[in-house]
DNA sequence: TGAACCTTACCACACCTGTGTCAAGGTTCC
DNA sequence: GGAACCTTGACACAGGTGTGGTAAGGTTCA
């Protein structure tokens, strides 16, 4: 008497053994298996399993969206390529201090300078 | 002579009109706005959406994974449940040292102990 | 004023996600 | 040996993603 079958781990968490399989294809959650091939759900994987929910639900977020936070967690190069970006994002006076908005008015001006031979919007509203 | 319409922008980058509008309704790029409304793609905006071609393609990842990193980044407390979530995945003796592996059976036998009322798998095969 | 842009808002479509059901075959246990 | 599980694989389907169009209307500029 050791785990629960998937229709038992099913029915204790709430998931479906439909979706316990699905689960564990996307990575999340990965049961050791019986010689013959059968999944056992251990206390862990059930908690784990009932604090998935929970994640899910509190966030509005989707299995795909936890398994893309695994991939970042376990691939260094694309979590780093994924924060430099986000990180270079420009901020906007709206949402910095005065400071801020006196520079990006300067950078603006440097962008004015650096405008290239493309043809462009003459006279922009602004 | 400021920045580029969203056509030029387009051409310059490899997009399409249609995905920036895309790329700015998912929060990744929103350039600023003309007062009559019509966007204008600065050469930030024009890096950020080449790195950003090349981040999908280098990686395989989709804009809704980066626009799930950008909330990652931007909601504390999702990002504390899906990191506290993923952290506390079980390691399994394959992919843990020798002392690891003790715990582990040690462990095992709580679990047994731990073990419930619930109909279970008997004489399961290991 | 008119050509050539821009805007938003729809219709459309292929693929992925999340979920169910069913079939064909192996395992467990009485 | 047979009931009641388990396995994988397939068909199905709604909703989201990623992309294209097209229409109705405003803006720019020669």
């Amino acid at each position: 008497m050791d785990a629960l079958t998937i229709h038992e781990a099913a029915q204790t968490t709430g998931w479906s053994p439909r979706m316990l399989r699905y689960v564990e294809r996307i990575g999340l959650i990965e049961p050791p298996r019986t010689d013959a091939g059968y999944r056992m759900y251990g206390p862990e994987e059930l908690q784990r399993l009932r604090t998935l929910r929970e994640l899910l639900d509190d966030h509005d977020v989707g299995l795909a969206d936890i398994a893309f936070a695994l991939r970042l967690r376990q691939e260094d190069a694309l979590r780093g390529d994924v924060e430099s970006w986000l990180k270079a994002r420009p901020q906007r006076p709206e949402t910095v201090s005065a400071d801020d908005w006196l520079s990006w008015e300067q950078e603006k001006h440097a962008r004015l300078l650096a405008a290239t031979t493309t043809p462009t919007m003459e006279n922009p509203a602004r």
